[in-house]
DNA sequence: TTGAAAGCGTTACCAC
DNA sequence: GTGGTAACGCTTTCAA
């Protein structure tokens, strides 16, 4: 293994200064500078994990709480988790990865530990037992996702509600006065904390704007369509139709596919909007408007954020809500008598 | 922040008593060791990781890389990286993630900066150059999965080539001589390197036994159903008919409903089995045959390979293959005429 | 059964 | 612009 030591004496200068070239928390010449990275490359060094934890009070870890059930969309859960991987990487960060049971105990242990420098957390359900957790330990922590109880706390997500919103004003602009929210399982509306925030905003700004609600939750498996074939019948049986689509890639395409059975055209005589996919809805058979949830812009939000908090650790907790974007692909249609 | 010194300071013992105490490497009395965690408990003391890494030499974190690419089937993915983090939990060890570009630079990152006690390999590719970099780190790597070029690896996985032939072995004793395989994507063939390895046994046992081969591989959307639907009718067609599905649940879907459609009862009609799925097969419409990937299996073994390779530094490479189980549930039919 | 003390390899302060 | 050196908090040998 080799040492700082090494290096110094390979480049015939002092540890400290091979120290400072290498974090350029001190001006070093040229010249010297030139001669270290040489010895670095050529001895292959790279400084020891432990000890650098140790005398900088750094590690250079963000641990990454994600439950990882059984019972959520792993695609859109696994994309998460790689975006924060790779935000974090590039601010020099690996992700230490707690799931399970150990998204409390092991926040706890990594905390107490300086295991890492700071805590992200995913997949936040509306009771998260991680908020109190988080308020606790004196390690920062950022949410992605807003739990009930998020005082004290500093989350990060798309702004659901206002992308509910935008939902149903397109369609109501459109002259659409009933509404199809095709939404997502069940169990997702109790263990998670996004799917009801959009639900609200698509309720409030519906009865706002005096349009006819009708909220479906999509079956359990997925690829079940029958429930999404059935909402279709009886919205498409009443004439005027429009339909919010926040779930996964296969309800969209039963819509698609129940919309296509009735010899209608999406962006003729049918409105559809995908609210907060996290997949690329550019593959679906037909261009569909989106209102898109971009997991990096989440975790590169979170990471800025936890980084903050550990410069400048009187950064207060608050909650940044990401503004939601529309884009148009032609699937609104006007709307019929 | 508590130390170890306040401990001992609190327990009237030395610093040593109390790493002793904590450690079990050195008997410590009944009466010293309670009032040690006595102070333990008040104090909310955790030993520090950074000091305890660069003292101990060990750093109780296992690296795991895994791409995460967009184009895998992430249910399965996540499963392994679970099963992973759950087995090296269970021994007192951390995950800390590599994914993507970092599958390579942060092998070599993390092996030289001491950052963990050894790497953990998933979804392997063929040709995957992960293999090289375990091969020229110190740091112990276990390999769950097998790459081309394995020479001097660790290696962990399901014996697909052997869960390949006992599918067909099962099916050529009902007196099958015709066998339709329903496999991965072709992507998969490709990136992957199991889905290959059960063709290959499927290919070689139907091959001495004189059964004919079908091998189909599966549309790269797992929601088009056409190529599974287009498959089973020219089976259905032939009269006598078997498949053997490597596939994710919604080919599985689609073969049965392909078969009702006919008319036709699995396990009266029309045998099938489901080979190496990593998904629970049981809730299925009807009951399958099933040689099931346990990612927990593999995982624990992995976990406990890298351990050994931690204590016994002389600990040679080798391949292990975990035998595959046949899990009867009744859809094996008599060949028809 | 316990204690004292020598490291472990950095960082960062204090000198020059 | 550079060097010496005291921490950092723990593990582990050596002594008793």
């Amino acid at each position: 293994m080799t040492t700082i030591h090494q290096v110094a004496a390979a480049a015939g200068v002092s540890i400290s200064t091979v120290s400072y070239a290498l974090s350029g928390k001190r001006p070093v010449s040229e010249k010297t500078r030139l001669r270290i990275e040489a010895a670095v490359q050529t001895l292959g060094y790279e400084p020891d994990a432990g000890a650098r934890m140790l005398a900088g009070r750094r590690t250079n870890i963000f641990a990454l709480t994600e439950p990882l059930r059984a019972d959520t969309h792993a695609p859109t859960h696994m994309a998460f988790v790689l975006a924060t991987a790779v935000a974090a990487r590039r601010s020099g960060y690996d992700i230490l990865l707690l799931t399970d049971e150990q998204a409390s105990e092991g926040m706890n242990r990594v905390a107490a530990s300086n295991l890492v420098d700071a805590i992200l957390v995913l997949d936040v359900a509306p009771d998260d037992e991680r908020a109190d957790i988080a308020r606790s330990v004196r390690t920062p922590t950022v949410f992605v996702g807003i739990p009930d109880d998020a005082h004290d706390l500093t989350c990060v997500d798309l702004d659901f509600e206002s992308a509910g919103r935008l939902a149903v004003d397109r369609l109501a602009d459109a002259g659409h006065t009933a509404v199809t929210l095709l939404g997502q399982t069940e169990v997702a509306y109790r263990k998670s904390n996004f799917p009801r925030r959009l639900l609200r905003g698509v309720q409030d700004r519906s009865s706002e704007r005096d349009v006819e609600l009708e909220w479906v939750a999509t079956g359990a498996t997925t690829t079940e369509p029958a429930t999404v074939r059935a909402a279709a019948e009886r919205a498409l049986a009443r004439g005027d139709c429009a339909f919010i689509v926040h779930a996964v890639g296969d309800v969209h395409e039963a819509l698609l596919e129940s919309i296509a059975a009735h010899g209608l055209t999406v962006g003729v005589d049918v409105s559809v909007i995908s609210a907060a996919a996290s997949f690329d809805t550019s593959t679906l058979p037909v261009p569909i408007d989106t209102i898109p949830l971009v997991p990096q812009q989440s975790c590169d939000l979170a990471v800025e954020l936890a980084l903050q908090q550990l410069e400048n650790a009187g950064a207060s907790a608050r909650i940044h809500l990401i503004p939601p974007e529309y884009h148009a692909a032609g699937s609104i249609a006007p709307a019929r008598e």
